[in-house]
RNA sequence: CGGGGUGUAGCUCAGCCUGGUAGAGCACUACGUUCGGGACGUAGGUGUCGCAGGUUCAAAUCCUGUCACCCCGACCA
């Protein structure tokens, strides 16, 4: 492609909208555009890096069996009622009528539809399993839509959903896609990790993620240093402590903390690490008016998921209004304890390993000092409740966690029977028996894969573009392009001659300053560049740069073909 | 949705406090010089000052409303 013939637009400077590295690159690269929040166009330099990762995917897809299809975008009503989550999936599914008064939603995923599919079209066992899949637009009405392409609101997703009539079947088949998609990210030159993970809305009993590893990713994700155990932070258990808890030595006392309503505020007051206080935090339960307490220590972060799972408390979790904290304990937020507390409550295993510990009396500006579990609190339930920490034990019994942060890029998931059972989707078996279809769906967010790239694979001057997600493998940056005779006829014959040998060229034909040249194809991140120049030519030489190294290389001009096809890949 | 902030040229922003001719840099067009790391000169085009109402002789500027967008918290590929 000669640049030329290639409107591109850079900018120097950064746009105010954008936040992440990722988003201001693909701003100032010129890869898209923004129409509305979360809303994007691709133009053509950053359409041709979506189609390399689309490409691969649907060689990877097509290569474990799956088919590919298309479905709607936009979906009748009625399935999702069928399915429940016509109310269930909330306000993020956007629903619009059309001009006959019919209700539709802009498909969010297609569990419904591709159900329907099967249900009306496979009857038998013999036709089974089977996987479908397809790239298309989803539409997610996201609260707040932000960092560019990564969380917007329109994207384009790989959905695959597989569909079995036994167990061990499903398990095939979710494993075919583990390897499909562990060799697709592999292709596109990722670092990435699997991690065991929460289903979330979308349901089901097995799943897991694929993280692409950015430290500016919006997902902890946490693993073993010793096994291959790694799970996303929120789906991470903690182990109960090992050692046994210490016997009481201190008596229950009240004591006066003026203002201390933060466990910092309180450890400090009582010169009282943070870890021997006790977090006492109140949120909604599952019943009108009900509260429940959850009991962490003072140096643990509480996982709302694994709180929201606990039986007796509201789903999403909601902490519980100044209100409803008077009338279950008399007190304000930052003096709570169990001491006396009559609501249902919940106790983290680490908070139940604490002997003569700190937490509020229930009353204003007062904790209390030495107290103990049994003797002191009664009626707490032992659970999981806490986020792990760097350092924690692995719950696969091997090794410390470690923490790092991760870019969600994919999910497979085990649904079992959540979608054909409502909407009745079986087949007849070998004994004529009706048996219901289990199901897996499996994601890849293809425009955020793209964002991740970026996020994990740039430096100061613009993108670095993993060679397989690159929009071009060369660019080609003649100098002096317009006077000199010798320099055009020289970067002519080589862009004929590269591109004729399947290379894909980005031909700089520009009339512009060397610099500038530069700068963009640094900016657009391609990962070979060749530069022709008087001076290189009169040794008979050109010069050659790899996008991450801070050197350039000399070999002879006639060679030109050879040493780059040696350096591709 | 709650909290904070911003809307002025394609982009980054100044001007607003204290009302009186709408600006700079980048980008864009033409010509000339320059040409191995984002050049320079000359000339040029570019605006519903987010929108609507109000106050005023006069509003980018003051007032009211409204819309959009961005940032921080609960969702997901």
């Amino acid at each position: 492609m000669r640049l030329s013939q290639y409107p591109i637009n850079t900018a120097k400077e950064t746009p105010a909208e954008a936040e992440v590295l990722s988003h201001q690159l693909m701003l100032r690269a010129g890869l898209i555009r923004r129409e509305a929040a979360g809303l994007y166009s691709w133009l053509p330099m950053g359409l041709k890096t979506l189609r390399k990762a689309e490409t691969i995917i649907r060689e990877e897809m097509d290569r474990a069996g799956a088919l590919e299809v298309i479905m709607p975008v936009f979906q009748p009503a009625e399935l999702w009622q069928e399915s429940k989550r016509w109310t269930e999936y909330g306000p993020e599914l956007l629903r619009f009528k059309d001009r006959h008064d019919r209700d539709f939603v802009a498909g969010p995923t297609h569990e419904e539809v591709i159900t329907d599919i099967v249900r009306r079209d496979i009857k038998s066992y013999r036709q089974l399993p089977v996987n479908f899949y397809q790239v298309q637009t989803k539409f997610r009405d996201e609260i707040r839509p932000r960092f560019g392409v990564m969380r917007a609101r329109e994207f384009i997703m790989k959905d695959a959903y597989s569909f079995h009539v036994d167990a061990a079947s499903l398990q095939q088949g979710y494993r075919a896609m583990y390897d499909a998609y562990t060799r697709i990210f592999t292709r596109m030159g990722l670092d990435f990790r699997a991690v065991k993970a929460d289903s979330g809305p979308i349901g089901g009993d097995v799943s897991q993620e694929f993280h692409v590893l950015a430290a500016s990713g919006e997902d902890a994700i946490v693993f073993s240093d010793e096994d291959d155990y790694a799970a996303n932070l929120e789906a991470a258990a903690a182990l109960p402590p090992k050692e046994p808890r210490p016997a009481p030595r201190e008596a229950m006392a009240k004591v006066s903390t003026p203002g201390a309503r933060t466990i910092d505020e309180l450890s400090r007051m009582l010169k009282v690490e943070p870890s021997r206080c006790l977090k006492t935090l109140l949120v909604e339960g599952s019943q009108e008016e009900d509260v429940v307490a959850l009991l962490l220590r003072g140096d643990h972060d509480l996982n709302a998921l694994k709180a929201q799972r606990l039986p007796g408390v509201a789903t999403p979790l909601r902490m519980a209004g100044a209100e409803r904290i008077a009338r279950a304990t008399g007190a304000q937020a930052g003096f709570i304890g169990p001491v006396g507390l009559r609501c249902r409550m919940y106790a983290d295993h680490s908070a139940l390993a604490l002997a003569d510990f700190v937490c509020g009396a229930n009353e204003k500006d007062m904790h209390l000092t030495g107290v103990n579990w049994d003797r002191d609190v009664a009626g707490v339930t032992a659970a999981d409740l806490r986020n792990v920490r760097e350092g924690d034990p692995s719950p696969s019994g091997r090794g410390r966690l470690k923490i790092t942060r991760g870019i969600e890029v994919g999910h497979i998931f085990q649904l079992g029977r959540k979608y054909s059972e409502p909407l009745k989707a079986a087949v007849l078996d070998e004994s004529g028996k009706e048996v219901t279809l289990l199901m897996g769906c499996y994601g890849i967010g293809v425009t955020r894969v793209v964002a991740a790239a970026i996020e994990q694979n740039h430096d100061e001057r613009g993108i670095i573009w993993p060679e397989p997600l690159a929009p071009f493998q060369v660019v080609l940056v003649p100098l002096n392009l317009q006077k000199s005779a010798r320099v055009r006829e020289v970067a002519d014959r080589l862009y004929s001659e590269l591109t004729a040998s399947g290379l894909e060229v980005l031909y700089d034909d520009r009339d512009a300053r060397p610099g500038v040249k530069f700068a963009d194809a640094e900016l657009l991140g391609i990962p070979h560049r060749l530069v022709v120049g008087d001076r290189g030519l009169e040794a008979g030489r050109l010069e050659y740069r790899y996008r991450r190294d801070s050197e350039s290389t000399e070999f002879p001009a006639d060679q030109a073909l050879d040493f780059i096809k040696a350096r591709i890949r």
